[in-house]
DNA sequence: AACTCCCCTGACAGAAAGGTAAGTACCCTA
DNA sequence: TAGGGTACTTACCTTTCTGTCAGGGGAGTT
């Protein structure tokens, strides 16, 4: 009943770990952290072609309420807000980091479709 | 058109692989036909505590799309068909070992529920 | 004065994922 | 003859996820 959402029981660890990468643009969200460090909220969804900003806070929020991300805003007057990865979502990163390898390989090997970033990030 | 569902264009190789892992159980069966190397349709049902037989079977066979599960039919009377992993599929739960491991870690940092399976898994 | 930018929030709706229950067709065991 | 096991398939329903749209409040730009 709390509405805690990300903590269901969990079967593996792979499970536990998905369960907090899963979500259309967390992987991206991620990558844009780890590659820049510090990003603003319209810097990543200038990242993130075709993001909502609903979904885009709902995820910043999400990955922060799981230790992921750091948000740090300053109360001045165009509002700041500045988020950046934590410990563990580096340490995330790195894990992530052979899956995203395997994933190149598949679409090599496939020929899948990618969208234009791919060619700057991979 | 076509309806080919998995191949959506990719933004990244996380996207392109997650893409291939994301479902309820397709981790389990992957680390199911790891430990196994050869399993049958009611022995990963037993195994996966909760799975309809629809979900699995699904799940299989969308894993045979994409190239991680071979499925093997014996044209016998009572109908056997035997799951095991491709290369890919191997290579795959390599790349996916990292991840676990973090997860795990997330769930003893955080003191996250588990189900059974995984005090024998881990 | 009007417009845009900043970083959201909430209502609503459609799409996708997952679950339930039943049926199929054949065999073996009790 | 009844029940269970094998490996599914199909129709239908619920839950979850994602997107679309509108607004908000102040400050700089034209």
């Amino acid at each position: 009943m709390a509405r805690a959402p990300r903590n269901g029981p969990y079967i593996c660890g792979i499970d536990a770990a998905l369960d907090v990468v899963s979500g259309k643009w967390k992987g991206l969200i991620l990558w844009e952290l780890d590659a820049h460090r510090v990003r603003r909220f319209a810097e990543l969804r200038r990242a993130l072609p075709g993001v909502s900003e609903k979904m885009l806070t709902q995820h910043l929020r999400e990955m922060e309420q799981d230790g992921l991300v750091h948000r740090e805003v300053y109360p001045e007057v165009p509002p700041r807000v500045e988020y950046s990865l934590t410990e563990h979502g580096r340490t995330l990163n790195l894990a992530l980091a052979p899956l995203g390898a395997w994933g190149a390989d598949r679409v090599r090997r496939e020929g899948l479709a990618t969208t234009p970033l791919l060619d700057a990030a991979s």
